[in-house]
DNA sequence: ATTAGTGCAAATGGTTTGCAGATGT
DNA sequence: ACATCTGCAAACCATTTGCACTAAT
């Protein structure tokens, strides 16, 4: 194992902290462009390139979670640091963040009957929220 | 909810069967890049347009189950009816169907309790296996 | 001064689509 | 004949990368 990355960042951004506060407007996953587009209606210039090299950068060093839509792309948002999982509203794109220790054990005691080591599991639940 | 497809289909494809059968010949996860190249190895001319269309077709009839692999391509393996999950080796790409009730019923559990209907679930479990 | 951070435009790479021709019924 | 199936090449689109430039230390 490794240790949680001790951010070893390098100077100060101004970008990285504009971009960390945009997506912290948001309560649910976005996209690279989602926020990109975000930013410019809010006068703050950045390149589409350095969202994306933010945003990789931020996930790396364990601010941000990252998973990917049903589409197809990377969505992120800022998250708290435990373990857990989503439950996505597929209208709204609402996102709760869930606990499910049950599956936790599932997960490893299954990886385990099969001989696999190391194992590490995606668990994403998407419906329509109570709102629609 | 829409019956299962009972298999709309048009006329009898050549290439369908084709692609059907190169992909019987894996047990694992593949691309469609991964299937045209297999085909063209094998002699068979096909379109990489026909491979990705018929791959779609196919898993929208039920014929086929599909995942993203963590760098974002599509993968498809043809596929028992019956829901289940897929407990899949990093180093090889072996994949293993599970079922897990427990998995099932939380996740119920859960979108419930927060007020989401129509919930569909997503679980990958992906190790290291016994030959690695 | 030095070097990480940034923007822009060009390059990638998987996937989709338009359209003309081949094929099954 | 007629509609579907195919192949090819062009189009798409999210993401990445090369390079010159700006800014933090």
């Amino acid at each position: 194992m490794n240790a949680p990355s001790p951010a070893p960042r390098g100077r100060t951004s101004t970008k990285r902290a504009a971009i960390a506060e945009t997506l912290a407007g948001f309560d649910d996953f976005r996209s690279a462009q989602d926020v990109h587009v975000a930013m410019r209606q809010t006068d703050q210039r950045v390149g589409l390139a350095t969202v994306y090299r933010t945003l990789q950068a931020m996930v790396e060093g364990g601010e941000l979670d990252s998973l990917r839509s049903e589409t197809g792309e990377v969505t992120y948002r800022l998250c708290s640091g435990s373990h857990h999982h989503h439950l996505v509203c597929r209208v709204c794109g609402k996102a709760l963040e869930v606990r499910g220790p049950a599956v936790e054990k599932w997960a490893e005691a299954t990886a385990a009957a099969h001989g696999f080591r190391e194992i590490s599991h995606t668990v994403e639940l998407v419906g329509t929220c109570s709102d629609h």
